[in-house]
DNA sequence: CTGAAAGCGCTTACAG
DNA sequence: CTGAAAGCGCTTACAG
């Protein structure tokens, strides 16, 4: 059995509400002769504090809670990081679980084992809710917000980049270089964040006076198979210059299906990738991208969750990077 | 305020014992009108439980902790998913925490975390716990198990693949293409895994009557940087036909760097990856590998802690997966 | 500065 | 089958 506060109380002499107050250190509740044997007699017990317990009594926590999609995407790194990074900011402590691959039995297994313990705050990472488990988390009465994804019908906090703008300025910088058959491949137009980049790449080719042949766009969920599946549905007489990968892995799927097809990558065909995690620095040619900011998504999704009264919608820079798989055409 | 088991009683005009045993389902101990009753006032106040209480007088809980090295590797998604899989099994749940690269505070955070609370017992993925921190893993009593990781000083339990044939099977699968001059880049060996890759390679050098040159051993931390910085000290004239990649990232910083220093893979230099995860598929040409299992690592991490006097120190299986980047010598 | 007491939300012998 | 009571490990007004 592990000590408890009794057990430092009986030892040092005092009241167990006396050790509580020196070792949560209430200065001026106890005296300096007092707080010595307390802590001596803690340390002699290999004294560890049962702080669920005492979560119990202060009905508050210190703990968020970050529900990650096991996505075949890989950006959940970054956003952990910035969570990480300012939730010590904060003195919070952080605690991961996965939500499994949108199956809404996982998703509510994450859900009922954080809503049924005291945190003080929920981040969901590009996951996206079943209505009932939304339901779950709503009526729990715990603050959340949602991050790299976002909703036009529900009304709920997110944080993200600008899926709009990525899609147009992504096509954009493929319309600069001199590109009109331009493809965008693995893009999912289930989700309020696909369909929005689909709309600011039609935008963009719109505005070039160019008509998107149905072809270009190339549906899938964003991982590598999808990428790999939109390239050979191009084929090699695809008439494309450029594709633009929905995210990095679709990106990567594209490259190495291209190349299995016969296309020198960028010289035969241009690819720009979406997200810009480290994925594009590894393969080569190193993949450009128009790079999204996780890290700073989880650094807003902390603040958010400790300034409430914020604006529940926010948006995150995002910029090109510009490495070896963009060519001018013509 | 959520509603408690008292405010269920209130409604459904029973005792607050009453309601615990229904809503724990423990048939015989409650009648059927009796449940019903208690079932819907539940359901009317939106009821959830707080398990922590729960775990707080019943002294046990049914959360597996996961601790993990935020490492530039990319391994721990598999074990995750094994850990996932098989708590689900045993009706565990599991929280992840990431303890940072080697940083002790970190580590000390992620683990006050865990044990401050109920959780019922602890895996660390391929943490090296600072000698502290490991003092206060064992002073909390609670089970635990390290993964991916091995020791030869401290005795605790562990599941890992056997570093030393990684090593020796490795040089083997090399030696058996006909290379001599074999290179081992971005290996760490100041830990006891690094050393017994280091120790495989030498004895299956030294059983085919090579000399190891002490520029063959690029030491490193398994990280894509370690990779191409040893690439760049191997050099465009190392004499080397084949390296093995201490881990995927190493093997990709090597493939990229020798390529840029005008080697062909494989036709001029042949390179092994050690771990086998997805990244060897994403990069061209795909990346032979000695591949851990991951997954059955973390399945046998919650076996192992769900069956104590189980033996402490267990070693999971190794194979040969062949891709493109290895070619016979001569 | 310190102790006694109440209470956080739950579970579980113990009676009946 | 059900209720009253004790208790898990802690915190915090309330007195003194």
């Amino acid at each position: 059995m592990a000590a408890t506060i009794k057990d430092i109380a009986k030892l040092a002499g005092v009241s167990p509400g006396t050790v509580s107050r020196v070792l949560a250190n209430k200065v001026g509740f106890f005296s300096e002769h007092t707080g010595e044997k307390v802590r001596a007699a803690a340390a002699e017990l290999g004294y560890q504090k049962n702080t669920a317990a005492a979560e119990l009594v202060t009905q508050q926590s210190n703990v968020v809670a970050a529900i990650v999609n096991s996505t075949k995407t890989n950006f959940a790194s970054p956003i952990i990081e910035g969570i990480q990074a300012e939730a010590h900011r904060h003195d919070l402590n952080v605690i991961i679980l996965y939500a499994g691959d949108d199956d809404s039995e996982q998703q509510r297994r994450a859900l009922t084992t954080v809503i049924e313990r005291p945190v003080r705050s929920i981040l969901l990472l590009s996951v996206d809710l079943a209505a009932e488990n939304l339901t779950l988390l709503q009526n729990s009465r715990i603050p959340f917000c949602f991050l790299s994804i976002s909703f036009d019908e529900i009304q709920v906090p997110y944080i993200t980049s600008d899926d709009w703008q990525v899609g147009y300025q992504a096509t954009q910088t493929l319309l600069k270089l001199g590109h009109q058959n331009i493809g965008l491949a693995g893009v999912d137009s289930d989700f309020h964040t696909g369909r929005q980049r689909v709309a600011g790449y039609r935008q963009a080719m719109q505005e070039a006076g160019i008509t998107v042949q149905p072809e270009w766009i190339q549906l899938g969920n964003y991982s590598y198979t999808a990428g790999q599946a939109a390239m050979r549905a191009y084929g090699a007489n695809s008439g494309l210059t450029a594709i633009i990968g929905a995210s990095d892995m679709a990106a990567v799927g594209v490259l190495n299906t291209a190349r299995s097809l016969g296309y020198r990558v960028p010289t035969d065909l241009s690819i720009l990738a979406i997200d810009g995690t480290e994925i594009c620095e590894l393969v080569q040619p190193a993949l450009s991208s128009i790079s999204q900011n996780f890290y700073e998504m989880g650094v807003a999704g902390v603040q958010q969750l400790c300034a409430p009264g914020e604006l529940p919608q926010k948006i995150t820079p995002i910029k090109l990077v510009e490495r070896d798989s963009l060519q001018r055409n013509g």
